[in-house]
DNA sequence: AACTATTGATAATG
DNA sequence: TCATTATCAATAGTT
């Protein structure tokens, strides 16, 4: 019986420590399930243990990686504005007439923007995007894209012969020449505004919720 | 009391809702943090909620990233694996039958099409699509365009004047042209087979454990 | 693996 | 919003 709480297995032989191991998690993706369907969320939990490669994942391998792929992007597309904002810095000290100029555009095109990047998806299968959700994606992945290009005319000035690197074997193709212009940039630019990952973070080793009105100490 | 148990918090009100979810939540995390010390294992959890850009994420948001960078290191191994393995597998069949191969691909496109954008992706950050990918992505994208630049002009032809849906203010950009020679599609055709992450799945709504060593059926 | 005494979680109430 | 408590769930140890 339950007598007291259980405070690690070190001591345990291997297969009480799996039996234990095997309870709780099962426990824990138990709660974890009956989480989302009370609350309406989606919740992914990986868990990687010593010596053991493949991590134990929740709920199915592709949740997992939907819900991954939304917190990933929402990590790349803030990564994203702050350097393209930088970019777009430099570039309003060269030319700051057309910036003005641009600058109706630009909040027309900030406002498609302001979505972020993981709403766009969000899941949804290629063919159910809509055009300013196109659009959207358009814009980020040609941002990309010009600079894999830069990087190509880069490489292939280099003394060395350039090597036929898988990665690199972007052409001229006409898509490159589409996307240079500027205003996708401080297009971009102006969608930092989303702050740092919000996740309360309580001291010491307490529990960490998203926000914490209560303070409970929960050890 | 907790006179019975919470199916779903639809009919309550939103107060009452992130409470429930507040509650909830910090169990889920206190267990798993419990879990994690017991049993000397890493976790990472990340909630999405509907409406809501920011993820709630477990334990912190580096250690989270960090678990979620093995996570996909163990993805992206595995997807490597059988790509070359797959291409491989085509090499051979080239030599031989290069004309049916193509003729497969282009088959295919319509399905690859639907292909879900996070299948695409594959859990990547967008710095790290490479060439290949970044194009095919934009094909798709530009192709999808194409058929919405498509549709607007039918609507706009159509007797009833057009109205302002928002869907469908995508005026004729240069994209659409650009990318209508047919090498994308076998680009695309290459992105499509890569098979899931292998996570032990039992039917029904059971828990997934990898580790089956107690016999449950896992496989 | 199944069982049970004990601890933990939590829905409703104050 | 926060604290309390009756009820339900999880689980450590045993068989």
């Amino acid at each position: 019986m339950a007598t007291k709480r259980l405070r690690d297995t070190a001591n345990y032989n291997e297969n009480v420590r799996n039996s234990i191991l095997d309870k709780r998690v099962t426990s824990l993706f138990k709660k974890a399930e009956e989480l989302s369907i009370v609350c309406d969320i989606e919740v992914a939990i990986i868990i990687f243990r010593p010596g053991k490669i493949q991590p134990i994942t929740w709920k199915s391998p592709s949740l997992a990686q939907d819900v991954l792929t939304r917190y990933l992007s929402f990590i790349e597309f803030k990564r994203l504005s702050k350097l393209v904002t930088h970019e777009d810095y430099l570039q309003k000290k060269v030319d700051k007439k057309e910036e003005q100029i641009s600058k109706l555009e630009k909040m027309n095109e900030a406002k498609e923007m302001e979505i972020p990047f993981n709403q766009l998806v969000e899941g949804k299968s290629i063919d159910e995007l809509d055009a300013r959700e196109m659009k959207g994606l358009l814009k980020v992945f040609a941002a990309k894209m010009d600079k894999l290009d830069e990087r190509k005319k880069e490489l292939n000035q280099a003394p060395n012969p350039p090597s036929n690197k898988e990665n690199i074997t972007l052409s001229a193709s006409p898509m490159e020449e589409s996307f240079n212009d500027p205003w996708f940039i401080q297009t971009i630019a102006t969608l930092g505004d989303v702050s740092g990952v919000e996740s309360a973070q309580k001291e010491g080793n307490s529990v960490n919720v998203e926000d914490d009105r209560h303070s409970k100490d929960l050890d």
